[in-house]
DNA sequence: AATCGGCACAACCGCAAGCCG
DNA sequence: CCGGCTTGCGGTTGTGCCGAT
């Protein structure tokens, strides 16, 4: 261990010698870099730093093309199907950035933490709770991730009335997200029953990342007599502890909670003001 | 116009696992 | 098996931008 810590302390001391640049990469830099894989191709990032010129180590070089110059990032807003994604991956693994950021072609494990912890570390800022807490958990599980697909939905529905090209509708009404969070709906979704009845039972990952490959124009539902019922949505709130097993449940609909579908670009404002105060009030009683 | 605070994102750091001679 | 080196991952920090005051 002693002689791990000299060794990293050698290490740093002869990056220091060589004039090592840390901090924001140049476009020259950028050019050097992108020139060199394009040659020699990537990996051997050591040797890369070195005989490029460039003077960064391995470890910047290979950040600076993974998370910024690789051809295929894809750049912009998280969409909400990939919000989705993330936070239904994220019910899995937990901060396993670079295996969710596996399901998300193009996006980098880097782009994901940090919308988590900007994002979604915030409601749970706003809600004073703790982000890993059950609570949390549930809020996201049973009126963010909801919410979300309502706003899929909606833009899916508008798409097709604008379009008339009849994907969106074909979506709508063998829905292939909708049906993971709906299914569980009207089936009186407890968290006892997620766990076992869908996540466990069937391969949601590659649904929900076959659905977002294929901007939801694959029908992969397991069910297709399935429909979308407008009463159902309702159900998404009714998360009841039905369980007599004592633990804490959140009780949307004794609440008369309604969801709200309010239009515009909401994908960053996952939940509205009412949200808010209904659910600080849920915390604050439970608490 | 200047300042401040929050946010988003790029980059760095420490650690651990994997690989190879 | 061992030790050195490389790579990958998750956490953290630094910085620029932008809106509010």
């Amino acid at each position: 261990m002693e002689d791990v810590k000299a060794r990293r302390k050698l290490q740093s001391s002869e990056e220091d010698q060589m004039d090592v640049i840390r901090g924001p990469w140049t476009v020259e830099e950028d050019f050097k870099l992108i020139n060199y894989i394009a040659l020699h191709g990537e990996g051997r990032w050591n040797s890369l730093a070195r005989c490029s010129g460039l003077k960064r180590t391995g470890k910047s070089c290979r950040l600076r093309w993974l998370n910024y110059l690789r051809p295929d990032i894809r750049r912009g807003n998280i969409t909400l199907e990939e919000q989705l994604l993330i936070l239904e991956l994220h019910f899995r693994w937990g901060n396993r950035w670079s295996k969710i950021a596996q399901h998300l072609p193009g996006r980098t494990d880097n782009e994901i933490k940090n919308y988590w912890r900007t994002r979604v570390q915030k409601h749970a800022k706003q809600l004073k709770c703790d982000v890993n807490s059950k609570q949390f958990k549930d809020t996201m599980r049973y009126l963010w991730m909801p919410r979300l697909v309502e706003r899929i939905q909606a833009a899916s529905a508008s798409v097709a009335t604008t379009t008339d090209n009849g994907t969106a509708q074909m979506f709508l009404r063998q829905g292939v997200v909708g049906n993971e969070y709906t299914a569980r709906a009207t089936t009186s979704y407890t968290p006892e029953n997620s766990s076992t009845t869908t996540v466990a039972s069937s391969d949601s990952v590659s649904d929900l990342t076959n659905c977002y490959n294929n901007g939801f124009h694959v029908n992969n539902n397991p069910n297709p007599g399935y429909s979308f019922q407008a009463s159902s949505q309702v159900d998404y709130y009714n998360c009841n502890n039905n369980n007599n097993h004592g633990d804490v449940g959140m009780d949307f609909q004794t609440n008369n909670y309604q969801p709200l579908l309010d239009g515009g670009d909401l994908s960053d404002n996952l939940l509205n003001a009412e949200d808010f105060l209904f659910l600080q009030q849920q915390f604050n009683f439970n608490m």
